[in-house]
RNA sequence: GCCGGGGUGCCGGAACGGCCACGGGUGCGGCUGCAGACCGCAUUUAUGUGGGUUCAAAUCCCACCCCCGGCUCCA
């Protein structure tokens, strides 16, 4: 099955078939570890999350690669303000950051690099560089030379004289082009590591060259982050690696939209970013990931009331949909009811094909679910059919990573109790009672469904 | 200024030449001891503005207006 992903670079779409390819190399910017990650963090590794399960799904054998900055100025001054070591910070926000990615039900990337594992390897990439005339050394430090790279600005579509007419670039002693970026900046006090090139520490760029053509080789297939990236980020990347290469650094560039809060960009700088943790505790993860896979990646999407109650309210569904074929009631769906859910399931997987439209595949999972608590309701989902339905419901909500919360054995014993003491408390007509145990239940969001004599009980993430 | 992305009903968000997508909210009604889930109806014949092409335009063409982001560390 073809998967269609468009490309930053070409402003093409580019098609991945797992028959002339098997193999799917991606690398997506991470987190610069000094903090909680926030939202907009979330959305972008949720979106490759989806990209890389959708991948493994139609065939492609993926090798996901995802860096961590260990080392940087905002880390250092971190650990300054709290008296602890940059690698205290570094270790405990990675730590924090895994913490946050799983519960999110984000897949674990199969490696995850760190910058300060690759300092000879970064020091080898810039010997290449300044072997070959793209670098040259100052009295700060060691610098990539713009201009020995024609092609610089193809990515971020902006031609190098307007840049500089823009006069935002960072003008410093030692560079000879204002355009010209850090790819080692010598310093004798704070971290730094010995090299060849002098005591200093890596510039923030050279990092991901290096572990990519390190880890994944000289042109992977897919390079991802969000779309703030794309300049300087991405734009540097490519023009160091091509020129040490002399071959394209990705055969496609993948850009996440911005989330915005309110009218602004959710960033820490503008002190209105929402941590995903603090977003965790009085939501849940499905409401999050429903939410970020609303609005296509591409565009940017607005934080806010009415967009999360909105999503608390389609995952509200999806989960009613999914406990409904775990607790079967009946047999059985007619064929037009099974092929109205498969059809909306397929629908679904056509839009995850066509440049992951996540928010088409939603809505086909929506419909799909609407559908579904329909036959459920009618209390006739069960036997034949219903595996179907069952798997074909399953699928993609694994694709788009939902699932259902967990609950524990212990929990749902005290449930069943509970729930059977209130059924008797019912049949007496002591309905109070019986509503007080209710109420219970839902404090610890239990969602009970009374259907004639059975009573059936749900974990639910917002209740 | 330059580059990128947008402007669709109360809201979110599809369709990208032809049939009121879909979802949410709100209101009313059905089912229910009540609630939940489910069902029915309403809000809904919406497409930034002005021209043009066409039997037919959110959809194609031209001009304009407005919004957001990037151009500085940033997912």
């Amino acid at each position: 099955m073809q998967v269609r992903l468009s490309d930053t670079l070409s402003g093409r779409t580019i098609e991945l078939d797992p028959s002339a390819q098997k193999d799917i190399r991606v690398y997506v910017c991470g987190v610069t570890v000094y903090d909680y990650s926030h939202v907009g963090h979330a959305r972008t590794f949720i979106v490759f999350d989806v990209l890389r399960r959708v991948l493994m799904d139609r065939g492609f054998n993926v090798r996901y690669v995802q860096n961590f900055t260990d080392i940087d100025d905002k880390i250092i001054r971190r650990a300054n303000e709290e008296g602890v070591s940059y690698r205290e910070v570094a270790e405990k926000y990675i730590k924090e950051y895994l913490a946050d990615s799983d519960a999110l039900n984000i897949m674990r990337a199969d490696l995850y690099p760190r910058a300060t594992e690759h300092i000879g390897d970064m020091v080898e990439f810039i010997k290449g560089l300044l072997n070959s005339s793209h670098a040259y050394a100052s009295s700060d430090g060691v610098y990539f030379s713009v201009k020995t790279f024609p092609e610089y600005g193809k990515l971020s579509k902006v031609k190098p004289e307007e840049l500089i007419k823009g006069a935002r670039v960072e003008v410093k002693e030692g560079k000879r082009d204002p355009l010209d970026f850090a790819l080692w900046k010598f310093y004798d006090e704070g971290p730094t590591f010995e090299s060849e090139l002098g005591r200093g520490r890596p510039g923030w760029h050279i990092e991901c060259s290096t572990m990519i053509r390190k880890n994944l080789g000289t042109t992977i297939d897919i390079h991802g982050g969000g779309e703030d990236l794309i300049f300087p980020h991405h734009e540097n990347e490519i023009a160091q690696s091509e020129s040490l290469t002399g071959k394209p650094l990705a055969r496609i560039w993948m850009h996440v939209g911005l989330v915005k809060f309110g009218e602004e960009k959710m960033s820490k700088s503008l002190h209105n970013a929402v941590y995903i943790r603090d977003f965790l505790r009085q939501y849940g993860p499905n409401t999050l990931r429903v939410w970020a896979l609303s609005t296509h990646y591409r565009a940017q999407v607005e934080f806010s009331e009415r967009t999360i109650s909105e999503a608390v309210e389609k995952w509200k569904a999806i989960e009613d949909a999914l406990y409904s074929i775990r607790q079967q009631n009946g047999c059985c769906p007619s064929p037009s009811e099974v092929k109205e859910v498969l059809d909306a399931v397929e629908e679904a997987n056509a839009a995850l094909n066509d440049d992951l439209d996540t928010p088409r595949a939603l809505q086909g999972l929506l419909r799909a679910s609407r559908a579904v608590n329909r036959i459920w309701g009618s209390g006739s989902l069960g036997g034949e059919g219903a595996s179907e339905i069952a798997s074909g419901l399953e699928r993609l909500a694994w694709l788009l990573g939902l699932r259902l919360p967990e609950i524990g054995q212990e929990e749902a014993d005290e449930v069943e109790r509970a729930v059977k003491k209130r059924n008797e408390l019912r049949k007496e007509r002591r309905f109070s009672e019986a509503d007080r145990i209710r109420a219970e239940l839902q404090a610890r969001r239990i969602k009970l469904i009374d259907m004639g004599e059975r009573t059936f009980w749900r974990k639910v993430e917002v209740i």
